[in-house]
DNA sequence: GTCTATAGCCTGATAGAC
DNA sequence: GTCTATCAGGCTATAGAC
């Protein structure tokens, strides 16, 4: 009762089990600081067992990002053109804070590749991401036009919005730091919520 | 004419060689990334005459961060009571944005930090830099009560104007793929300057 | 499919001549 | 102070038994 062409149970739970436990050490250690034996180790496997199942290290990597990244900007496609501008906007920002809040190691993992430029994904950053981006500042642009929503730089609108937001994600460790035992989720999504009333409003 | 305790000129030219040969190397492949090798090529010494001047890559490292973390904070120390609440706050913005312009591999060295969990600086952050930021949030809540700029959580105040401005540094291979030959350092200090006025003007 | 053993490479650091 | 040569350890990836 094999399977030859379609994966069986097992290779599919562990290869899930090698990209969630590769998630961890990756966005925990960055690409050169995970080891092949490690992130092995996390998914309950021998080492030579988990490059059965992938090539390589760099395969492994390849294959998160490219499979998180869609993730990562589905709320930006979300943006509606339909719906209220500002609602819109504010929906887009506390979805963005809760994936800070809830999906930190895909952050950390996309900050970890490019602060150190990019090297893997950099091709996507100026085709895919950039389109994406060029139409919903279009959006943003053509609500300002309307005065539904103050004028502002509409690419700076959405590099404040990343910013902020994975701010949370990615500097973890500081914002704790600073914070102490406050909750950094705790007083975050009113004060974006805040800072983008006031700054969209228009008038 | 040797000088045995004072260094000579030579060896703080090589010193001096190596820590910026080393903040070129490790804020671009971070400290994993980083090889003893490429650095003294780098600063044009050969990797055992560099491990003469230090006793080992790690040293290296340690000594940028702490040499550079100094400099990175002066901007926030700046911050004058004395002075007009608004003007203070768009004045270290605006110092903090030229920062990331002028000097983005140190926000990036920072920025590898602390993404992978700041372990070599955790206690500075939690010491130090707590300590600064405890400062001047209380320096941000009495002008707010005051009433002198608006009210808002002046912690989370602190956090947006340092991930909105290093964002710029930090990320500069995604804001240039998406801005494609547009300047980001031209729409920015406005765009941040209009944010800031519309958050904390009062009323 | 999973293991042990190991090849082969790279890296941090040292030895020792000059 | 600076070099060449090299060691020791850790790493990715593979070989081959089961």
């Amino acid at each position: 009762m094999t399977r030859p062409r379609q994966p069986t149970r097992i290779q599919a739970r562990n290869r899930a089990a090698i990209l969630e436990a590769a998630l961890d050490v990756f966005s925990a250690l960055g690409y050169r600081g995970a080891t092949v034996d490690r992130i092995a180790t996390a998914a309950g496997l021998s080492k030579p067992n988990l490059l059965y199942y992938f090539p390589s290290k760099e395969a492994i990597h390849e294959e998160l990002l490219g499979r998180l990244l869609d993730t990562w900007l589905d709320p930006l496609r979300a943006l509606d053109p339909e719906g209220d501008p500002l609602e819109e906007i504010l929906a887009y920002v506390r979805r963005k804070l809760e994936m800070s809040r809830d999906y930190p190691r895909e952050s950390r993992l996309f900050a970890n590749e490019i602060v150190q430029g990019a090297p893997r994904i950099h091709a996507i950053l100026s085709t895919d991401l950039k389109a994406l981006v060029d139409e919903k500042a279009a959006l943003l642009a053509r609500w300002m036009e309307e005065g539904r929503i103050a004028r502002v730089h509409p690419y700076h609108l959405i590099f404040s919005i990343w910013s902020l937001t994975q701010h949370y994600a990615d500097f973890d460790v500081q914002v704790r730091a600073v914070l102490g035992s406050e909750d950094p989720f705790a007083g975050a999504p009113e004060f974006v919520e805040t800072l983008y009333r006031r700054l969209l409003t228009p008038g």
